[in-house]
DNA sequence: TTTACATATGAATATATAATCATATGAATG
DNA sequence: CATTCATATGATTATATATTCATATGTAAA
């Protein structure tokens, strides 16, 4: 049993909380988080892995960096991109949990 | 320190992912859900509660009954509707929280 | 300093979807 | 059974946004 959660939010941070899930809630970004799970990844790597072409990719990379969920850096003519923000991570693992239980 | 997921997900694991964060990141669902985590109740209270439009809520009701998030039941002109997974409020408990670390 | 390569970006397009409107369905009550 | 109350629902509208296209910016190398 799990206690609830104290009271219920405002709508401030009913919309604060939207916004995560709706950055997250994109099958691309999504999968750009996980491939930068284990390492930095360019601009050209990401959309060859997801099979998806380059601006697209580079459009999503700039509102994950808005979000302050992947930061960026400069590496000869590529920009590495990695995770800026690991503990969306437990967030999910939570998700993949309640995926997994749900399959009975 | 959190182990890391232990394989990148595939295309379908990534769509039901997806499915599930775009399903909470309407900040109206949102609304329901938070509502709806003590006691049931009616979508006209909902409306209230909201101050929105009875339609709109029972579209929104729709969709979170669809997606297995809230059940409900009649109750003479009423409909009841409550939580159907309570394990969706471990997720958004974990976005709280990284919320709440994010405010430095 | 051209040229090639990598990425970013503005505009346009296509698509998804939240809210509204009008109305249908369903239940209780006179 | 007509009326009222509560909810559901199809169609329409409005809006948001993911992708594409064309092109600009930035870096390195010939």
């Amino acid at each position: 049993m799990k206690k609830p959660l104290s009271s219920p939010p405002n709508t401030e941070v009913i919309q604060e909380i939207s916004k995560i899930f709706k950055i997250i809630s994109d099958p691309t970004r999504l999968s750009i988080l996980f491939l930068l799970q284990y390492k930095e990844l360019s601009v050209k790597n990401i959309a060859a892995s997801l099979d998806m072409e380059q601006s697209a990719i580079s459009h999503q990379l700039q509102t994950l960096k808005k979000s302050r969920l992947v930061k960026s850096k400069r590496e000869g003519k590529s920009m590495l991109y990695s995770l800026d923000d690991s503990h969306v991570f437990s967030v999910l693992e939570q998700v993949l949990n309640h995926i997994k239980e749900s399959e009975h």
